[in-house]
This record gives structure tokens, sequence and C-alpha cells, in this order.
DNA sequence: CGCAGAGTTGATACCAGTCAACAAAAGTGG
DNA sequence: CCACTTTTGTTGACTGGTATCAACTCTGCG
């Protein structure tokens, strides 16, 4: 027992090299030698608490961060004091890329449950960058994917009702939690009712009605924040604006 | 005039060093002997006619664009068929960035009016950028500003209404305009009431309900195309979810 | 001049926000 | 470990903003 403790120390300190998100994460598609210069830049945090924040806005960009478990969430508050949810990030997703433009944060970024994160000095991570072009082209290719991200949220609000955000919102969640490995078809929700709701421009209690909703329609099962999904079909379908017979079967016969 | 022709011939084919956007776009903070090698890479092309593409969705990322002049719109289509519009673009302000995660487009771009576009080979530019820190620096920014206008987008959608994304969107714009050196109090308008809405998430019919309400309260004259901004702070005010007493007098006095 | 596309305006229906009460879960302290 | 508080989530009734359908007008253009 005490020497696997010392195992998972020594895993833990390995860094990049051993690190399960290497394939989504900055390193991949560099080779061995790259990845130490890589990873003798990346500084390891303690354990961020639920609720602990990255940065706030305003703060001047001094690093990008990885969680590599956990979740966060950005944050964008407008003048008037309401809180936008930006996105969710899960393992592997890059955080603090909105610094980008400015210098400075435009969001806060708070932790929605314990985490690790790796923190990458913005300076350095940039001149190592342009010393390997490999790491520059994964670094913009990391960059896209967060935009396409954003763009896909965004198709995710406009212009289409309730159900089919909350749909598209579990089917896309979902598919992130496969891409790193976790189930796709049984999972806790990092974040609340109120921040879902933040996220997909709905009222609280919409959100809560959509998720009864699919869970009466047989869709999906809900306890909480457990969700399973039992007909991932059915779901991409209504996610993308359909609304089978299948579903009015079901509900007809419970009327 | 013979001579005046040859001057201004002259000058289009100098480049990036006399742009006037040269502050705006990527040239940026890059000193002279970098600038021509950035220039080097840059292909002018001929000007394109409204309602032509640059990309569409599929095409494999091969360059970035920017408007030296006139006014783009990026379009995602949905499977269902539906458009929705990403972005507008005016003149500096980067085109294609939308391909970078996957390599290729997810969106298409389309020319609202008549335009000329410098198109920059992407493989060369993340080359140069490479060799160049404060180009690599000002690819950076400007990619961020990009990101930036989308959350600005996003901002713009959620949990507002109608009245609210109109004023906010004709203030944004205002700025934009003004940013590039243009009237921001007059202007004509590059796109339609429909790529309006379909930007906006409403309705077409909302958006020139929305219109005629903001010339009826006395903060826009529109004719068609053509807006004129009459009172920049009321419209301000309204894009931050106020409604000014001064509205709603000027209102009650017509009723 | 006449046509097609773009924009405006009106009437109606419905989705989702709001207010309110309640239920369940998660902390908190004795 | 249990009672208490607080937070989080669910459900119902009502209202209002916006989409939709439809008719009409205006504008630019061949």
């Amino acid at each position: 027992m005490g020497e696997s403790m010392v195992l998972d120390v020594a895993r833990l300190r390995r860094g990049c090299a051993q690190c399960s998100l290497q394939q989504l994460c900055l390193p991949a598609g560099i080779g061995a030698q790259d990845l130490q210069r890589l990873d003798e830049i990346v500084r390891r945090r303690r354990p961020v608490e639920r609720g602990e924040r990255l940065f706030r806005p305003g703060d001047a960009l001094s690093a990008v961060y990885v969680a590599r478990d956990g979740a966060f969430k950005t944050v964008s508050i407008s003048e008037d004091g309401e809180e936008q949810v930006v996105g969710f990030h899960l393992p592997g997703e890059l955080i603090g890329l909105d610094a980008l433009g400015a210098g400075e944060h435009r969001c806060e970024a708070v932790a929605l449950t314990i985490a690790n994160v790796c923190e990458v000095p913005f300076d350095l991570l940039a001149e190592v960058a342009s010393q390997l072009p490999s790491l520059q082209q994964q670094l913009l290719r990391v960059i896209g994917q967060s935009v396409g991200r954003d763009q896909d949220h965004l198709g995710m609000l406009v212009r289409r009702q309730a159900n089919e955000r909350i749909a598209l919102f579990l089917h896309g969640l979902a598919e992130r939690f496969r891409n790193i490995g976790e189930s796709g078809t049984q999972f806790k929700l990092p974040m609340s009712r109120e921040d879902i709701a933040r996220y997909l421009g709905l009222a609280l209690e919409t959100v809560s009605r959509g998720f009864t909703r699919l869970q009466d329609d047989g869709v999906i099962a809900v306890v909480g924040r457990r969700v399973e999904i039992l007909d991932a079909e059915e779901l991409a379908c209504l996610a993308h604006g359909g609304d089978s017979d299948e579903a009015a079967e079901r509900r007809s016969r419970r009327a």
C-alpha cells in the first residue's frame, strides 16, 4: 500500500508524458524530446476547491489552464451584473483564451468541482511554440477547437426552442465525456440547473421542465445531477429539431 | 490625370506598408523589414462580386482572408438547411479562422458587397509567424479579437429581448465603423434585414419592427439600409437593457 | 414600365419568462 | 446521529413577447 502511494505520486510528477489527456491537450502530435520542453514550463497546481477562481475579469493574461480532472465554467459578467455562462470546460480543454485579444481576461473561470489544473505561463508557451512548429500548430488547433465550441454554443442558442437547446446540450456533453474516455451514457452533471440555464439562455425553471419532459418521453433518466441517456438516437433527433413519432407516441400513451 | 492613375495603381501594388488598415490588421506592431516578409506572402485578389464566396463548408483551410474594403458574412448551415449568420466582417477583421480547429471550414464566407480581399496562405503565414515573434503575437491577438467578437455576439443573444439585441447590434456596428475610420453616426448597412435577423436569432419581421420603433423613439433615422444614429447615448442605454424615461416620454407624447 | 426582391405592418397563437409554493438534497452545528 | 438551515431542484398558474401567417408597399433594376 505504501508502495502504490509512492507510485501514484511519481506518476503525478512525471507530467505530460504520462498524462492520460496527452492526445487531446497541447502535447498531441509532439515528439518525445520536444514534449520535455513543453513539460518543463507547465506548472502543476495544488487541487483547486469547488468555487475557486483561476482568474477574474480584468486580470492580465499570465497563463492558460487545462484541467486534468474536474470541470470549470467561464462566466462573463455584464455591466448590469447579469452572469452569462460562456462555456463549460472538461479535462483537456484550454481555459483562458478569452484574454488573447485584449491581453486581459473578460471572463472569470470558476471550478465546478474539486479539480487539478495545469497552468501554462503564456509568455513561455508563446516562446516555446515559436521554436517548435509542431507545438505552434497544435496550439492553433486547440484554439481553433475552442472557437468551434463557441460556435456550437452559438448555434445552440439561436432560433432553437428550449427543448431543442436542452437536448443539444446533453447530446454535446455526452460526446465530450466520451472523448475523454468517460461514459457517454451515464454521467454526473458538474453544473447546476442555473448554470445550464445561464449557458442556454433560458430560465432555470425551463431547464428543469425540459429535463422532466425528456424523462417522461423515455429519452433520459434524471435524478438530480445524475443523468442516464436511454435513447441516444432519439436525443440526437430532438437535438436537430425533429420531434419523432416515437416520442409523440410515448406521450400519448401516458395521457 | 494620367499621372494620378499611375500613382493609384502603384499604391495598390505597394501592399501592407501603405494599407490604411495596417494598424488593425496583421501588420500592426511589426517592424519595416519584417513587414516585407509578411507582404511577400499576401496575395491580392481581384475584386469579388456581391454574393461570391471565399470558401464553403468542408473546404480545406488553405488561407485566411482580410477585406480591404466592403463587407462579408460568415454563415453556418445546419443539417436541416437553416442558415445561421455567425458573424459580419468589416475591413481589417480576419475571415476564415473557423477552420483552425478541424483543418476544414465549418462556415461559408459570402461577400455582402463588392470587395477587395487580401488572401494569406495559411501554411506560409504559420511559417513566417514562427520566425517573427512579433507577427506570432499579433496573429494571436487578432485571433483573440475574433474570439472576443464571438463572445460579444453570444452576449447579444442570450437572455436579451428583441429590442435590446437590435440596439446592441447597431451600437456595436457603429463602433466598428468608427474603428476603421468611417462615420459611426451615419452609414449604410451592408446586410439585409434577413441577415440581421439570422445573426440576432430573430424573425425578420421582428427586426423590421425594432428598427421602426427605434425610429419612432427618435433614436435613429432609417431609410432602407441607410441608418443615422440621432441619439447615441440613448442607443447605448437601450443596448444595456435600460428603457429610459426619455424614450417613454417621447412615445407618450405621440400617443 | 413592370417585375422581383426587400421591407413594413397587422392579427393571432404559443412558447417561455415570471412569480409563487413546494419538495428534496446538502450542509451545519449541537 | 439527528434536527435545523440553506441550497438546489420541481411543479403550477399566469402573462407577455415574439414567431408565424398574410397582405401590402417600396425600392432598385433590367
